[in-house]
DNA sequence: TTGAAAGCGGTACCAG
DNA sequence: CTGGTACCGCTTTCAA
């Protein structure tokens, strides 16, 4: 790998003429260009990017600051943003925080100091107290070189926050969720497996699933709550320990697939009849949704798009100039409905794409 | 953000001296080392790492190729990774070759001029013409400002080349297999369904069935060699079409598991017992593999050692100074039995950490 | 122990 | 249209 000078020198023009003739920036005569253009291939000139950024404070990468990737919801994402990140000509940063807020203060910071030109990020900052809402206003002032490095978060949006977010409603989808359980299955007696009480998507799912109970006259039961922990083995654990207690109940919607998938397996274990006796929906719609038996119905949330969106999203930030207040894209989520709530459900696997 | 030379306005000391504390490079007086540090701490300052890059030739900073996010044996691999990245200090640049070496080629170039310290690749350069031997050979001599950016290859190692790699023996693996399907379980008329046939290890592994065959006396018949794609769907629709044409076969072995799994749903769909009628066994136990019923039986390769052991490898290339011939790393699978091919499993979750 | 100054590889302004 | 030059932020050598 050369550097431009050794291609001036070689083409025997300045430094300048290189850079011009390298990034089409003026007018330059076409036999130098020409000359320019094929002695930097024979050396295979490629601009040094550290050089570049140093000097024009744009590093076209960016971070993406994900919790897990083991979360499958995640890796699709990650595939939208790398899409479009491709076509725009960033590179991907990343980097995983599981779930430790310490970490991804640490993790944001380097990467400031890394230079890159933006952020998309998955946050863990979901308290209210004072140390948080110092690192989420933080977050709106990062900059290098006196711009601003914008940041989009994802599933989420900071509230009071001028940080641009692509969300999902999962309170509204999982109000529908349970009503779809109630209204059209007729179950009553439904179980909630619930995410970690931290976590603010989970937080919402809890309202949305109050919501549904309320506006349909059910009264709420609190042992109809249990805590999981995104695991398959945490929804089986649970929907076992249901079964061999003898709880009643007829149905159950879980804040994830994961979760749900181990209900099912819980269930056929027992030789408890999905939908008859128990049905079941999930949220995400990641492929194991279809790959169980019975497929479980769920609440699709467009993964890619999200990923795609964010990243969209960023790219506008990093072309406008002017600063502007929080905008905050939501995306619909879709009820897809299969066998894990159909009776006779007729099992399809066209669709997978996985 | 703030730059160096801020800090040593503040402090009222030297660029030099910033830089000296910072690095704790040399001796600096006790009461001017803590003025330092204290400023640097007020103004949040951190190095620029573009600026450290141009100058000292380390970017602390490498990129990972994979070939696709949504095969979720890279996934793992990653994690592992960026484990061990993390520990070392280095972040990681993330891109997506989708199988497509003009991709890959353009990908690695840019890489460079981003002047990583190093590359891990899974690469598409299965080909024996010339323009991939060109590439092959390219790959070995890397370099930013005079020093080598190596390369580490995963699940398969170049050969003739001084590129490390982290492998697996495929062709042992996918021996052992047949030959436990021959021998344990009793089956001949094996069905394998392969990778598209360029993909290395889908040859490796057709060699290992064969030779498995082979050993055991059983004659080869190339209609039981079917081409997959790496989709649970393809998987699907050979077996459903194996089943309805009326071939008769009483065992397949997948070159991977989402393949494996769709054999699994075609047979009970279709009302063929598992294992009785039909043993299967595929390749790579992921964690899908113990979520169908009857659950998978499986070559665990270690995805998350794979990943770990590659970076590994790289962290010490990158930190020795000679160069090296080639060493390649190679990871033990593990066959592990399940329902399709034990009759009356006990299935069990507790294990799946997913 | 400390500071000044030379570059790393580019870009962009200014003069010719 | 072309070349010279200052500078981006940091590290390191050389002098003081």
């Amino acid at each position: 790998m050369s550097n431009i000078k050794e291609v001036a020198q070689r083409a025997g023009v300045s430094i300048s003429t290189v850079s011009r003739v390298m990034n089409n920036s003026k007018r330059v005569s076409p036999e130098l260009a020409e000359k320019v253009r094929t002695v930097a291939f024979e050396l295979g000139y490629n601009a040094n990017q550290a050089a570049q950024s140093l000097r024009g404070a744009k590093s076209k990468r960016i971070a993406v600051i994900i919790t897990s990737l083991s979360r499958t919801f995640f890796t699709s994402v990650l595939e939208g943003i790398n899409k479009i990140a491709d076509d725009c000509g960033y590179t991907i940063l990343l980097a995983e925080t599981h779930d430790d807020l310490t970490r991804e203060i640490e993790l944001v910071n380097n990467f400031v100091s890394q230079w890159v030109d933006g952020i998309i990020l998955a946050s863990s900052a979901y308290g209210k107290d004072q140390f948080t809402r110092n690192y989420i206003s933080s977050l709106a002032r990062l900059e290098k070189k006196g711009r601003r490095v914008p940041v989009v978060t994802l599933e989420y949006a900071f509230e009071h926050s001028d940080i641009d977010a692509v969300v999902i409603d999962s309170e509204k989808a999982a109000y529908h969720a349970v009503t779809y359980l109630i209204e059209q299955i007729g179950r009553r007696d439904i179980v909630h497996i619930s995410l970690p009480s931290t976590h603010f998507m989970g937080r919402q799912r809890i309202t949305g699933y109050l919501r549904a109970l309320h506006d349909a006259g059910i009264p709420m039961r609190s042992d109809y709550i249990m805590q999981g922990d995104y695991t398959t083995y945490s929804g089986y654990r649970v929907v076992k320990l249901l079964i061999q207690t003898g709880k009643h109940f007829d149905a159950v919607f879980c804040a994830n697939d994961q979760m749900a998938v181990g209900a099912i397996l819980a269930c056929n274990e027992c030789g408890v009849s999905i939908p008859d006796q128990v049905a079941i929906v999930g949220n995400d719609d990641i492929f194991a949704a279809s790959l169980v038996r019975p497929s479980l119905t769920s609440i699709q949330v467009p993964k890619y798009e999200l990923g795609m969106s964010a990243m969209l999203r960023l790219q506008e930030r990093l072309e406008e100039d002017a600063p502007h207040r929080q905008r905050i894209v939501t995306l619909d989520t879709q009820f897809v409905e299969r066998g894990s709530t159909l009776k006779g459900y007729q099992e399809d696997l066209k669709n997978l794409v996985w």
